[in-house]
DNA sequence: CTGAATCCTTAGTGATACTG
DNA sequence: CAGTATCACTAAGGATTCAG
């Protein structure tokens, strides 16, 4: 079922329904923040706890436990008391963080105009282009 | 509401923050591919559902508003019977869309690996580095 | 054709308490 | 410190039905 190719449609490029599973991960709650923390070295859960400081302890290591699992972050317990866990980007992850970034930075440069167009949708409802034909 | 937008991330940086409200918007479980499908051009309503066949009828429309209210996506009605109703990005959409390629090539070109890294994970659930120190 | 409205199921998330 | 376990709640999403 090979559709036109022209259209990157979901279904039909095998691979661009796969990219749904890694998109899934991208568009977590948290994984961006993790990621990008991660981005400039290794941290220790509390330190990403702390930085992301809205996160709870429980959210934060499903996150990272989802990272793992993919791939894309490293875990390295030290056997000491009291427990030390270091977690950083593996070579997949940091080639993901530039995509991030440049995701991120779109998003910082576009919050103002996507807040103003949100403010206007919610005003006048009946915005709607309406052309006849 | 989404008041807990008062505390960022890592550096507290209140653009960081609010990147999170547009990161949402693109992290949800369709935007990223209408936004693609968009990309090439205008299309309606059916030819998106039809392009997306695992999406239903209202999560398009959820997504599709969602996508208009942030500016992203124009909604032209054609007062025609039956209804006529087409779709295309705005130029903000636009040049999301450039972002949003670069992170869906990422993912096409490393599902492979992050699916690999899935079953080790799954297969060895043990398989975390331990640094004696 | 496009979409709104409703119901319903489940996944995601937070709060809290407990453990090595 | 770095988790795990449990409970409760909410929101996301799907199925279905109705309507302009």
């Amino acid at each position: 079922m090979d559709q036109a190719a022209a259209v990157p449609t979901s279904d039909s490029a095998p691979e661009f329904c796969r990219a749904r599973e890694v998109l899934d991960r991208v568009g977590d709650k948290w994984s961006v923040l993790v990621i990008t923390l991660l981005g400039d070295g290794t941290h220790r859960f509390s330190e990403l706890k702390r930085a992301i400081h809205f996160i709870t302890q429980r959210m934060l290591t499903v996150t990272l436990r989802g990272l793992e699992r993919d791939g894309l972050v490293t875990r390295t317990v030290y056997p000491v008391y009291p427990a030390r866990v270091e977690y950083s980007l593996t070579p997949m992850g940091d080639s993901l963080l530039d995509t991030l970034r440049a995701l991120l930075t779109w998003s910082v440069g576009h919050v103002e105009q996507i807040d103003e167009a949100r403010r206007r949708y919610d005003g006048l409802l009946d915005d709607t282009v309406t052309a006849d034909r």
